[in-house]
Order: structure tokens, then C-alpha cells, then sequence
DNA sequence: CGGCCATTTGAAGGAAGTCAAGCGTAGTGG
DNA sequence: CCACTACGCTTGACTTCCTTCAAATGGCCG
């Protein structure tokens, strides 16, 4: 996908703790046993048994639950360099489906037993899937539909930018407005309008899929938006 | 709090591995270390280093998230046997705050080192955690007021269930219609409007802090809830 | 060109919020 | 014993935000 410079998902990881040859080793040989799932094909069933953690590699998946009248959330979004059913207890079944939105690469999360610094990263990406949980639930429970989008375009841009997928101010959303409705807690009709309003007052530019979000910094201090931090140690997270 | 049975909290665990007496004998040893805390008091801040992981012993407490403007948004709550503060990255911080929301006694949670049962509890809790994060931005997101008092009812009723803390079918509730608005993304104002119409249907019965479902089963149905399931094991979790 | 899907627009209705006031009750102090 | 207070619950009138339903527009690809 990106040409020249080292997987997204790498990147992502090695900036969420400091990796040594031994744990690049084993992820880029990890990335040879890499897998290709289609556009809304389940990557994991709610439910069912979840055999071994999986790494993103590039497209975007999506954690969703699904209600019996038809009404749908996605819970999370999972981008290149997040991790899929990583759990510690024994038999674990999944607690969520989880949905390619896109065309998915995913390879093996490779065990970190004798890798302190990989076991690290992930404990680190576990930390900030946790966080986001916790944003989208303030999200939903406290935004109005303008500071939603606002602040879930703040959180995949840095998101994205950690696994280099920006530039440019920018970045690639491969997203519906109906998808983004979903999760967002919203109707698509509504997204659709609030886009509008946002592009109108010159907050966001966004047109064939590509975002760009005018003065990020003024926009994260009128939702008032703080990223999430989960570790003290110099390496970001 | 309870009279003559075990304590609510080492219930909880035990219930979600099977704990053997090396268990036991940690965790009585751990409640012997017990420390109180006021109602409104924190356990923990947003953004301070984590020390080591606590358990709840009694009481309720929360873990809130606060906006510039005075907006406040509870994003789960803590009951007596969960975990506080549990992570595995180095020099782990707080990504919430946790309030105690009534009287709160908490002791340290017992290193697992050496307990792989006590562990498998812990793996466990942590993935009901994780699961009850995501069914609140599934409340938040796509619940009507009246379906997210009920589905939080009944998740406060399971899992107090599972702490032994249920009796004749009902539990007690000790969060003001304000703290309960927080938690569900509504008004205290609207919280208390559709109290009353769960009332009025016969849906609930809610007097002085206690609550009654009628038929917990019926109103699980009818807005399609479903308890969590997080391993196969078959110790419930 | 035609079909399909995503986006856009309009009009109308409904769910939840806001503001403000009235109760009820438990606690406090004279 | 009775103000007096404080806090949580309750109610009413009005507003706002978001949804619903329906149709139109626009782009992309076979």
C-alpha cells in the first residue's frame, strides 16, 4: 500500500513503544502470513470464539452491534496498526462483530511473550483502544452532531497521522456519511447537513473522500477536546 | 454491608474463575488493607500516573468525564468486586477520573503472579469491562430514553446479581435521577418523565433508592438486550 | 445510455432539552 | 416542637435538535 517507506501498521506500533530488531523481526515476518478480506466481510462474529489476535495492515474495519429492528452501532473503528481480539482470559469469545469497511490486510499479531517491548506496544494500543472507547462514549452521551464529527475527524486524524497516513493536513476517509451516521449515533440525513454547515463555516474541506481539517487546533479547543495519554514513558501514546 | 455471607466483592470474583484457597487467602489478606472514602472524593484522575490496580470492596463509584462548560458525562460505572486502575503498559496513567458516588471502600487488588486463577479472574472482569463500555455506546447511540433506563437497569441488576447484592428481585439504587442522567445522556428532567412512564406501565417499581424490575426478562426482550458473554469457559462471565 | 449508489434538499413531526416553579422530606438549629 | 434549609423529585410551557419520509441530484462504471 504505502510505497517506500516501512507498513503504516508497523510505524503505528513502534511510535507506541520503542521496538528492537528482535520485535521488527517478528512482525515483518508476521506480515508475510498476511490475509486479505473483502469490503463488509466479518473479520470477527460476536459471540463466537476468538482463536488468535490479528493485526490491521491496512483498510479500516469497524466494531458494530447490530439491533433487532435494523438500527446499527459501530461501537469503534479499527485502523492499520490496531489490534483485533486481543484478550487475556482463557477461551475468550468475541464481544463485538467486527467488519471490514473497506478492503482489510491482516496478518497475525505475533506473541510477545519473549518480546518486552512488543508486549509493550501492545499494551500501550490496548491502553488507547480503551481511551476511545471512553471518548466515543462522551461523544455520543454529551456532543451535539457538529462537535461529533468535529471530534471524530480530530480523533482519526491523529489517529492516521501516528501511522502516517497524513498529509498534507489531510487524510483518506474512506467512509460513508451513512457509515459515519452509525457511528456517530446519528441519522445519515443529519450527518449530511452538519458536513454542510461545517464546510460552509470553513472548518473541514471534503470532497472524494479526502478531509482536511482547516485549523485543527482551534477546532479541538472549541469542542474541547484533549488526545488521550495512557503512559508517563517518553514514547507517545 | 452484607451480613454473614462472604463479601460481595470476592463473590464477584470467584464467580467469574473458579478460585482456589492460595486465592482466597490473597484477597481476605488484600481486604484486611481495606481504606474508605467519602462520597464525591476520587479514586483515581484523568492524566495522573496509575499506582497499583484497586478493588471495590462496597459502595458505587464512576468514572466520569467533564466538559469545559460544565457538561458531565458518566462513562461506566464501578460496582463492588470490579477492578480500578488495572493496566499492563509501564508507567500507566488514568484515562478517566473515578468518582465515588456513594461511601466507597476499596483494598488493593492482590498481584496475580502467582495466582493463575486469580488471574483468569481478573482477565475476565477486565473483558466484561470492555464489554460494558460497549454496550453503553450502543445505549448512548442508538436507545431511545426510555429503552437506555431500562437496558442500564438491567445491567445493574445482572451484575449486581453476580455480587449477591439482588434480593426478592430488586436492588438498591443509590444515584440521584442527575447522577443516573449522567450516566445515560439525557436531562435529570427527562430521566425522571420517563421513570415515570415505566412506572405508570408496570415496567418498574422504584421506591426509596429500591429498585424492582417486573419482568426482567420481558423488558430484556423487548429492547433486545443481551448479557455479555466473554469466555467459554464454563464459569459464567 | 442506464443503473446504482451516495449525496443533497425539503417539509413536517417527534423526542429530548431548557427554564422555572412547586412539592416533599430529611436534617438542623433555635 | 416548629421554623428553616437543602436537596431531590415532580410538573408545565416552550424551544431546539434531530429524525422521518420522500424526492431530486450527481457521479461512476459497465
Amino acid at each position: 500500500m504505502a510505497e517506500g517507506g516501512p507498513s503504516p501498521a508497523i510505524l503505528r506500533l513502534s511510535r507506541l513503544a520503542p521496538l528492537t530488531t528482535p520485535d521488527m523481526a517478528a512482525l515483518t515476518s508476521a506480515l508475510s502470513e498476511r490475509r486479505e478480506l473483502r469490503a463488509h466481510r466479518e473479520l470477527l462474529a460476536e459471540g463466537r470464539e476468538i482463536s488468535a489476535p490479528r493485526l490491521i495492515v491496512s483498510g479500516w474495519a469497524a466494531r458494530v452491534r447490530l439491533l433487532t429492528d435494523g438500527r446499527r452501532q459501530i461501537m469503534s473503528l479499527s485502523l492499520p496498526g490496531d489490534l483485533i481480539g486481543m484478550c487475556r482470559q482463557p477461551r475468550p469469545l468475541a464481544v463485538s462483530t467486527v467488519v471490514a469497511l473497506t478492503d482489510v490486510v491482516h496478518c497475525p499479531a505475533p506473541a510477545a511473550h519473549s518480546l518486552p517491548h512488543l508486549a509493550d506496544a501492545y499494551a500501550v494500543s490496548q491502553a488507547l483502544d480503551e481511551a476511545y472507547l471512553l471518548s466515543q462514549i462522551t461523544r455520543l452521551g454529551r456532543l451535539n452532531a457538529e462537535e461529533r464529527i468535529g471530534d471524530l475527524l480530530l480523533e482519526l486524524h491523529e489517529r492516521l497521522t501516528l501511522a502516517g497516513l497524513t498529509d498534507r493536513g489531510g487524510f483518506n476517509l474512506p467512509l460513508t456519511q451513512e457509515v459515519l451516521a452509525d457511528a456517530l449515533g446519528l441519522t445519515s440525513v443529519h450527518v449530511n447537513r452538519m458536513i454542510q454547515l461545517m464546510r460552509r463555516e470553513g472548518d473541514i474541506e471534503w470532497k472524494a473522500r479526502r478531509v482536511i481539517l482547516r485549523d485543527p487546533e482551534m477546532l479541538a479547543r472549541r469542542i474541547g477536546r484533549m488526545p488521550p495519554r495512557v503512559t508517563a514513558e517518553k514514547g507517545r501514546g
